[in-house]
DNA sequence: TTGAAAGCGTTACCAC
DNA sequence: GTGGTAACGCTTTCAA
């Protein structure tokens, strides 16, 4: 592969001339110098070391994602947006499967320091462990991706941005499109495992219940999944929520999934019960997943806004690369209901 | 960060005998000069800088993976074990989606040659195009995933060694499953692009039907899919064959589908049409991706073992890394029939 | 057993 | 406008 030099000797310049086009400076260049010098470049089909230029600028062009398994629908599609986002930039992703795993995680990030990468995106992940904190340390920008930051001054002291659907507002959003439809005796089904997005989820979908005058006590249904949060033990566990959904007496008449996957697996459940859906019980997911179009019926969801989100992370990422000082910030991103067939 | 440099001075030896060390070059070193080493390494919080090691060697820690969109839960299946793969190398995936972009894919190999990267696994891509050859002739290390290469005298001339499932055996296992259950009039549902793992599974297919006195015409039933391979659009193209294959009279009671998106597809179509899986018609697919387990009915269907296919696939970059010499080949692996409710 | 120094391909500063 | 050259952090040969 042809280097800078051979383009230099090939088109009659010197080193540092090569540099300045590659590097946007030949605004004061003579037309000739520049012509000749792209002339080269294209026989020799050169393309420049970015490895050089790394070791050089401490710069990757890269981006690194960390995600609990891409095997999740959910992650799978903010890589792909986070991916096509980064392509605008001329950057790649780094992918990182972490199966909620500390030393994975740790190990990632200690990875993507020796590689030269200065920004990550953490979806879905504690960032009040210290790696965390010690990796910004060293320079590491990272944005955190689906709110599980931690409130209050923790969160203050944090230096991550953070991006995140308005999770208050996709509850609410769910347990009003129930309401609106009719249903009086509504739950919210979820995995027990606390997280700010899901006290968020719940905080909406109460407050809902409460300005239409509904109950709001014992609303809440949760189960423990098995195994790290693959979307097949989710689905697993919705699919056993469905016979605690059905202990309650009268049967209620609206379901609010904490995650699509979830979601599925409760549509699962309910027919193995031989009880109907919309007919008996309305459904509807968060998150929005392809799945959800795919099944039958297919189940209503409220949908994050991905591409969007993923655009800002990286436009943001790639800004605080440059300027580190910027205050952190917590964005939130207000969904949309996509209605399918899961409700009445 | 500390560097090499300060390793040593910090140790009070040369920068080379650090870079001993970190080579595995210990062996005859003076015991209590590496324990020093060691300690300063420790103190300093040293990482070697990846980027300066790859500048020096050509040789990134980093294997590409080509998918056409990490969405499609294959391919999603098949980067989380590529990642795991990867990780017992110490190796790092990036990712590369190419929406079937000829210019996609063009610009993922240049990058993964400007980022020093040597290998890279594509996926489900026709590899026959020139941009692969060139890459090769630069001396970039590919290895097909899932058999698009082309035969014959092309497939010889092609320094690709190549990964698949034993095409020909899923499609026989298939069949053979329905035959066993039963059944006697069976098609094959697949979406019409021809590549040679499609060739491959028809021509099993059919094999069992004719090592069973079956008759072997007009069995293949094909449609086209609308835009690039997502998954839902493979499933709204397996909803939308349903009604293909209820034009046959007397109808089919087994169906083998191409794989497990156009069969889901498959089995939404049929509900709609009031037929009865298992019941009037049994269905599998190949490939079994998760959401097959989740459905219902289950997806009874044809599993490659993907984590060793993975596992070879990487392996073997490294090793050619080495070696680029090897002569290439291709290997096959035999697939497994997972049973579940589609199946009578 | 350890050290000195060249060089990987690039950038950026300072001369001319 | 263009060129010379010292880094960036590491590996590796050669010498001691």
């Amino acid at each position: 592969m042809a280097n800078i030099r051979d383009v230099a000797r090939h088109a009659g310049v010197s080193v540092s001339t090569v540099s300045n086009v590659l590097n946007g400076r030949a605004n004061q260049m003579r037309q000739e110098t520049l012509e000749r010098i792209e002339q080269a470049m294209k026989e020799l089909n050169y393309h420049p070391n970015r490895v050089a230029q790394q070791l050089k600028t401490g710069q990757a062009k890269m981006i690194g994602l960390l995600v609990p398994s891409i095997v999740n629908p959910s992650f799978a599609a903010l890589a792909r947006e986070v991916d096509l986002a980064a392509k605008k930039h001329q950057y790649r992703v780094l992918l990182g499967n972490t199966y909620r795993q500390e030393e994975e995680e740790r190990a990632f990030l200690e990875d993507m320091m020796s590689h030269g990468v200065r920004g990550v995106i953490v979806a879905a992940s504690n960032m009040e462990k210290p790696y965390f904190a010690s990796a910004a340390a060293q320079g590491m920008i990272m944005i955190n991706y689906d709110s599980r930051m931690p409130g209050g001054d923790v969160y203050n002291a944090m230096p991550f941005d953070s991006v995140s659907m308005d999770n208050v507002e996709a509850g609410r959003q769910a347990a009003q499109h129930l309401i609106d439809r009719g249903c009086r005796n509504i739950v919210f089904v979820t995995e027990a495992t606390p997280t700010v997005s899901r006290s968020h989820k719940i905080g909406g979908f109460l407050e809902a219940l409460r300005d239409s005058g509904l109950p709001c006590e014992h609303r809440i249904i949760e189960g423990k999944a098995l195994s790290a949060y693959g979307d097949t033990e989710m689905s697993e566990l919705g699919r056993a929520l469905a016979g605690k959904v059905l202990d309650i007496s009268p049967h209620p008449d609206g379901v609010v999934a904490i995650n699509d996957a979830l979601g599925i697996g409760l549509l699962v459940g309910l027919r193995d019960a031989n009880i109907s859906v919309p007919g008996d019980i309305s459904v509807v997911g968060i998150d929005n997943i392809p799945l959800s179009e795919l099944i039958n019926p297919g189940l209503t969801s409220v949908m994050p806004p991905l591409a969007k989100m993923a655009e800002l992370m990286v436009d943001r990422l790639l800004v605080r690369i440059e300027e580190p000082a910027i205050a952190p910030e917590e964005m939130l991103f207000v969904p949309t209901l996509v209605s399918r067939q899961s409700v009445r």
